[in-house]
RNA sequence: GUCCCCAUCGUCUAGCUGGUUAGGACACCGGCCUUUCAAGCCGGCAACACGGGUUCGAGUCCCGUUGGGGAUACCA
């Protein structure tokens, strides 16, 4: 395979959504894989929606997951009079001509045509009324040869295409003489070399006309591989009002952006039984021939267990870096780099399936006033625990030196003084007086963690809220 | 409506040219470990949508049915 190359064409819309992203991956595996190139073209002829901050959302999206481009980002618009051009000598050929059928008039027939069991493509009412440029309102539509089949053989799909007759003269040009999808797609993909166009399936239906305009040019059309829609979870078509299809949202909400890419590369290709697979391994494996036919739902359970993965595997440095903006968020004030931080990170990360859940698990140790679980409260903070918490408060005000080792002693030496008592009768009360929850780290850990201080002030704060719980309730 | 595409455990999938106890991963369930929660380790549950063919033999090939998706714009 010579000179790959390969192109993202995102339509700007303030996000990478989910399954762009896909696209966005597979086109810069398959030309890493190859020693090709990826370039970028932003589809903004939609000039509603196209402004300049939801282009760099899309290209921070792309940036984030560790997709770089070589080409670009181009811009559709830059190239109106080119597209206009290439109208022009189509008309010049004859290969396409203008149309005058208003709106009203093509809808009627349409529906006519529909409602007679017909497909509703054009009639070809103006085809061959050889229309001038001065025929008033008008659009340009592609000749297409009368029969024949448009085919081509896609990477994916295999031996794909439609009769000519099915797909009808399609308009290329608008009437206000702006340039329409297919026509400037096709043409700049052919202007941009490109070699293999790797998009969504949703576009597989709509190639056969491309294949038309490639025929009219008299370019060899490149290879299409059309790629299988990602679903939602439920099974529905992925919606932005109920499903999370924004890459950015998925960043906020604590994940790694390798477990998103290990995702989504997985959803429609596979290497084997292997299910690990960091950017350095998709542009070394990545193949269209791997690549399913059928539509991939995307389950969330299957994000957060690679997330867990990627979390386990970062070193300390990454590790804090990418934490960091979420534990400061819990804390609402700068979380200082400390022993003791990098301790709890490491406990934690055994624990978290994203990035936010690892900073709500540490709010023990980010704010300074805990907030008690009532549940946890009540099975473990109760006047039976006082002698032991005492006890242990006690011993521990003594201790001259504050690590796992010490503390350990403490509470084997307290619970054999009070009756060889279980370690949980012990560890349970201290958890929530320290923690305000039934579930951290080992206690021993989480001690060290919090330091000498704040445990000594967290266990006397818990035992004044049993005394003078206790104290209104004999009260009554 | 009309065209096109798809169909293996709940989910993602393996399954190369027909011969497998249909494999892996996530999820789920159970056990071990254990001061809690996790993690880890061990084990378990679970699928070829249905119906016809072709064949000695079909998850693999063909047809149909059903189900799902996509396309049918002067959107991209």
């Amino acid at each position: 395979m010579t000179d790959v190359r390969t192109r993202f064409a995102p339509s700007p819309t303030g996000y990478l959504h989910l399954g762009s992203a896909r696209t966005a991956l597979y086109n810069w595996a398959f030309a890493r894989r190859h020693g090709g190139k990826f370039i970028l073209r932003i589809e903004d002829t939609d000039r509603e929606r196209s402004t300049r901050e939801s282009e760099e959302a899309v290209l921070e999206g792309l940036r984030w997951l560790g997709l770089d481009w070589d080409e670009g980002p181009f811009r559709q618009s830059e190239n109106a009079q080119r597209h206009r051009e290439v109208v022009e000598q189509l008309l010049a050929q004859n290969k396409a001509y203008r149309c005058a059928c208003t709106r009203e008039s093509l809808e009627l027939r349409k529906q006519a045509s529909v409602d007679a069991g017909g497909r509703g493509v054009y009639d070809g009412h103006c085809r061959e009324l050889d229309l001038g440029p001065d025929c008033g309102p008008h659009t340009v539509r592609l000749r297409l040869p009368p029969d024949g089949m448009l085919g081509f053989r896609d990477a994916v799909f295999g031996p794909s295409g439609q009769d000519a007759s099915q797909i009808g003269d399609a308009i290329i040009q608008r009437s206000d003489g702006s340039p329409l999808f297919h026509l400037a797609v096709v043409v700049d993909d052919i202007d941009m070399g490109i070699s293999h166009v790797i998009r969504g399936a949703d576009h597989h239906p709509n190639t056969p006309f491309q294949i038309a305009l490639y025929q009219a040019l008299e370019v060899e059309p490149p290879t299409f591989a059309h790629i299988p829609l990602t679903i939602a979870e439920s099974g529905k078509k992925l919606s932005k009002r109920r499903d999370n299809v924004s890459i950015q949202q998925f960043q906020e909400e604590g994940y790694l952006a390798a477990a998103l890419v290990n995702w989504i590369v997985r959803l429609g290709w596979s290497h084997g039984d292997e299910e690990i697979f960091a950017l350095d391994d998709i542009r070394r494996l990545f193949d269209l021939e791997s690549v399913g036919r059928s539509a991939a739902r995307a389950e969330i359970a299957k994000l957060q267990w690679l997330d867990q993965h990627y979390i386990k595997q970062l070193s300390m440095n990454e590790l804090l870096q990418q934490a960091r903006p979420h534990f400061e968020r819990v804390a609402e004030r700068p979380v200082e780099d400390t022993p003791e931080l990098r301790k709890l990170l490491d406990l934690l990360r055994e624990r978290s399936k994203t990035l936010v859940e690892m900073a709500e698990l540490a709010h023990w140790y980010l704010r300074d006033e805990i907030e008690y679980q009532e549940k946890a409260v009540k099975k473990h903070l109760r006047g039976s625990a006082l002698t032991v918490m005492r006890a242990l408060l006690e011993r521990m005000s003594e201790a001259e030196e504050w690590s796992e080792e010490v503390l350990e002693g403490i509470f084997h030496d307290v619970a054999a003084a009070l009756g060889d008592l279980k370690m949980g009768k012990l560890a349970q009360p201290i958890r929530v007086a320290v923690t305000g929850g039934h579930s951290s780290p080992g206690i021993f850990e989480t001690l060290v963690v919090l330091g000498e201080k704040r445990t000594i002030q967290r266990i006397g704060q818990a035992i004044e809220l049993i005394e003078r719980r206790d104290a209104v309730a004999t009260d009554d």
